[in-house]
DNA sequence: GCTTAACCGAGACGGTACGTCAAGTCTTGTT
DNA sequence: AACAAGACTTGACGTACCGTCTCGGTTAAGC
């Protein structure tokens, strides 16, 4: 599932003696994070509502994982396991696609409540931050990897030269995707709907120059002679 | 300082009878709560423990701030309270300045824990995101509105002509940047340096594909829509 | 009430700062607690049930109790205040009233349950057998001292010359009246009713031996140190 | 052993099937159970700690005895056993022997707390009295019979007549010998030494009154004129 | 200079959740 | 079938903070 969740995986070949965990305990338990981050958010979370929601006993729990954070992580990594990358057919079409999905998640309320609110506790916690680097950062940063593979396969984006440089601009790309994404969605609350992300694929790919101006994906082509383009600061 | 400080302003006309409010304990307790975030972040950090750095009763502070959540956000507001937009002659230093400043503020530690975990409870707490939106977010945007208006005055970027559409894209500037320094800073846990704002910057001003790898804003590409360029990922 | 109740009797001068204490409060609890020994007995007796019954948060009893003994020791303790010596005219008459009295106490369930697992448990906890002491023990021992005095002013007693060996002798009687007691009462689960304490009392005058099977305590034997006489087992 | 110790006694017979129980369970069990007593006293002592001391899984425990009473019933049953009454020439000499041992198993801290903590359960369990009376209480009492059977045949005491006053008797005895000796190690703390056992004794056989005030065997014979006896209230 | 109203400190109050622990049961695989 | 191991449910533990309240004691402004 998402690795790392056992709080210490205590010898788990089969033939280690006593009584096995039980397996559906886990399931349950995510899915009654999840739900209690729906209804109370992550403040007023508490572990011993989780329990009780997975008809599980609370000892059960803290066997498993740390505390809130480790157990939120794990809940809303899940989510987040669901993106993939369909070939749309170009560049633009494909970070559409994606981010329109990552949106989609980042909509959800579980997802807004527990991920920000681990974030923040992260600040302070490296283990946490590695945990969810782990199960919820690189796997999304792998997509942006393979989307730029594709690119390259499809001629849209040249091949790296320097792969110390090709891994600094893949960080670079992430974090204004996924940090546009955020913000859009937590500190505007703003629904980062297709028309927004249009905008935000048109600006990454073309920048805010008027230089840079070609038309967008949603312009009709070779009038952008008079459309102003992605004007700003 | 902040506006709206106050969980409800009594009457604060200044013929009002009594004993008035301390105005050192504001300012005190302020600086006692980002003293607590920096020790403790947000999670550990109690009123009760607030009122002891700041000299102060436990129920000063409730009589002011209706709590934990609203007292960070102003202790944090203050912080980017400093940031301002000098003029560095064109827009790409401008921009330049303002992130790195911004990444500055958010690199503190008070700043991280803080904000953070404010923006995560404010998803489900209306009027906490609307005060952050009036104390911190607000005062942001009106430093990218007066960098567009600097940045036309100088020919940089065309006069808007829909009122509308130019909002709009305030605001996907505006989600960009924050979104992108703020992920670089708590998700990726790497310093937004000067050596990350200059390529954020290229990033921002000519995009990613190579059709707009010319080497200045002012240059003007259109030459080739596919030939490789410099940047990309 | 008791006598060093409270945890640490926090400077309780009356113009001590902040809220004062519920009087009201202690004597709930400690009703609450004699309730929960009938219902429950010492073993299944929780803190958190007490203060339940007594209207009170579970904190103001551990802010006022350092636990469930101490808690116990003073419910029971109050039990015991009650006890006194009213003057029936002779040792004999004065010794069974008290002993009845003191059994009709043991009697209640609240004292069984409470009194001897505080006991059970003062054997590793020195503070808490000085508080048992205190609070329980001294003043039945200064009920022996007035019964002695008693006696010796009607010259059923002598007066005593070594006040060390007189002191011994006090804590012996005590030990053996006490202890008979709380035996016949907790250990052979039998009442100690009038019948079985007019049978200690006389064993406690008279002793086993037949020399001292005289009618009264008045007579004078003396005859023979071994001659058989009627009582005895 | 003890008797009745088994939670059930699974059909002891040989031919039994499956696999026999291990008689070295049982005394390793009962031996730990006294060394956790003496280390953690009743309340802190727990099954799980006992079964990792006598290297035996929790299981094994809870198949032999229903819980933590009983089996602390059973490990203090066995100190007990130990008594015995020695014919020293007189029921004085007798009873200072056996109180003597007696006071010695007390003293020691297993006794002491898992004694009084079972006597205190047993206030309110029926089959745990019984089983504190069967293991514990009617052996010793046997030894009071036995005592009074050979003073008679020593001519020290009298052949009984009635035999349920003989029995009430006897009762009587036990509780002021035994409550005595209890009361002065637990309650009093202090230890019941050959000093206080003599004049225990002394009390015991002559009473308290003057009238029956004969030398005790710590005095000196033919002088008791002017000693004061055991005097007290 | 005397009210008067609001402030302030201290701290007890009823609650809630924490994370831990022990009791006692159940499920494995092994002897 | 008893055993060791250990995961399980249940529920109490004692602690920490919550946000409210009740005190006695300060300040100022305004009469």
């Amino acid at each position: 599932m998402v690795g790392g969740m056992q709080i210490r995986t205590p010898a788990c070949g089969p033939g280690r003696p006593g009584r096995p965990r039980s397996a559906a305990a886990d399931t349950a338990i995510l899915a009654a994070t999840r739900e209690a981050l729906v209804e109370l958010g992550w403040s007023k979370l508490t572990l011993g509502d989780v329990a009780t929601r997975a008809g599980v006993a609370k000892t059960t729990l803290y066997r498993r994982w740390a505390g809130k954070n480790e157990l939120v992580v794990d809940a809303v990594a899940e989510l987040f396991g669901e993106l993939e990358l369909p070939d749309r057919g170009s560049l633009a079409a494909d970070i559409e696609g994606v981010v329109l999905q990552f949106a989609a998640i980042l909509a959800r309320p579980e997802a807004k409540s527990g991920l920000m609110a681990a974030v923040a506790e992260s600040t302070r916690d490296d283990a946490l931050r590695e945990r969810i680097r782990a199960s919820i950062v690189d796997p999304q940063k792998d997509l942006v990897l393979e989307g730029r593979a594709r690119a390259q396969a499809r001629g849209e984006l040249p091949a790296e030269t320097d792969p110390a440089e090709a891994a600094r601009t893949v960080d670079l790309i992430f974090d204004v995707v996924a940090g546009a994404v955020v913000h859009r969605t937590l500190v505007s609350a703003e629904p980062a709907d297709e028309e927004w992300v249009r905008g935000f694929t048109r600006v990454l790919l073309q920048g805010l120059s008027p230089a840079s101006a070609a038309p967008g994906p949603s312009d009709s082509p070779g009038t952008s002679d008079h459309s102003p383009g992605p004007s700003g600061d």
